[in-house]
DNA sequence: CATATCCGAAACTCAACGGTTTCGGATATA
DNA sequence: TATATCCGAAACCGTTGAGTTTCGGATATG
């Protein structure tokens, strides 16, 4: 390549013709999260996302320069898919509050999550950028609501301020996790509402 | 291959000559199980455990017809590994036999289990016989100690006979596998204590 | 001591997959 | 309408790793 090659191709100057194609970048994402929560990261190819997105190869490698790419992206993208913290619901009770939010939406947008982080497990460590996607999209999204719902309580007198906060957090969370990974049942709305009375409500001192 | 030659590889008869040498099995096992924790399984070569196990790969191949049946057998042979059920703490309290349980010993056994889920967290799902393995070798042998300290607890009317068991036992090793594997900081033994005074013990209604 | 078998090392085959390139056809811009 | 660019499909390349084979040296058995 000669320095004017190397100029021209710096300077960006798509000015003619067709311009890129971008209306089905979600699409091809959602297809990547599709093939990463069924496979897991290291069984997924290429070929499985283009074909499940109904796309060229070459067109994805257009958009992302690597796999590893590809999947942080798809990752960041889920950022909040299925959390609205504008409009939390707010029943006057912490148990009111939990169990409002367990909705069918919201129950499978877990499960997915899950199944996603089950398939980046052994990946999470040797890719630095992966641990943060993952844990400013799928992790702390969940957490920002409970700890809300949690502090809400607290400021109206419900349960005790010295609690441990971050452990109850986590705690519906980490069971969840446990129950769809280790023992593959699924994390269903029965199961949810039984880990908030049996553990969480008990532990803050509430006898449901 | 003439079936007279068929009919001599049929019958072994290893009676002449050198023996297999099978004293270095646990190590190759060991090598296969550290190489899965720090790895994961898709990453994981064979050679990387032959290497490890200063061995041959020629060798492993003699004893274990494929990467997976190599894998299972290590995870089975991790059963009971770091637990032994017949001198467990009996301490009159179940914190006292729970905190009596946190040595440091098993803090360690109990982080490369979870190490070893996690690499094989992506595979679980394919290979059928993987899921059986780890419950039986990691899953269970835990959850069964959990559940007599707790049964031992409500026959001296410790705690009420009415207590969710099944998810009580589980508790600790969800809250640990979250933190190692999610927020990737270490089960420590504060973490463990910490799990059981703020969560476990409120749980069933003893305040430590 | 003789020999059948084992061992570790290394070379080898083969398939899969990441990533690149090419190509004919479609399409938005001018 | 003309053209520059896009698109999906498919062929292609290079590497990696599972599994096999070969080989010289070691060793337990007889």
């Amino acid at each position: 390549m000669t320095p004017i090659d190397l100029a021209a191709a710096e300077v960006d100057t798509p000015k003619l013709g067709r311009k890129r194609d971008h209306t089905r970048d979600p699409e091809i994402l959602a297809a990547a999260l599709d093939v990463l929560a069924e496979t897991g990261y290291d069984r997924m190819t290429i070929d499985m996302v283009a074909t499940r997105a109904k796309a060229g190869k070459a067109t994805l490698y257009r958009r992302w320069a690597s796999k590893a790419e590809l999947v942080i992206d798809a990752v960041a993208c889920m950022k909040n898919a299925g959390i609205d913290m504008a409009n939390l619901p707010d029943t006057g009770t912490l148990r009111g509050d939990l169990v409002a939010n367990i909705k069918p939406h919201s129950i499978q947008d877990g499960d997915r999550k899950i199944h996603v982080m089950a398939g980046l497990m052994s990946m999470i460590s040797c890719e630095p950028g992966l641990a943060d996607a993952v844990q400013s999209a799928i992790v702390e999204p969940r957490a920002r609501v409970n700890r809300l719902l949690l502090q809400r309580a607290i400021d109206r007198g419900e349960i005790p301020a010295d609690c441990d906060m971050e452990k109850l957090s986590l705690l519906v969370a980490s069971m969840a996790m446990y129950r769809t990974m280790v023992q593959r049942k699924t994390a269903n709305r029965e199961f949810l509402i039984s880990v908030i009375d049996e553990l969480l409500l008990p532990a803050v001192g509430l006898r449901p």
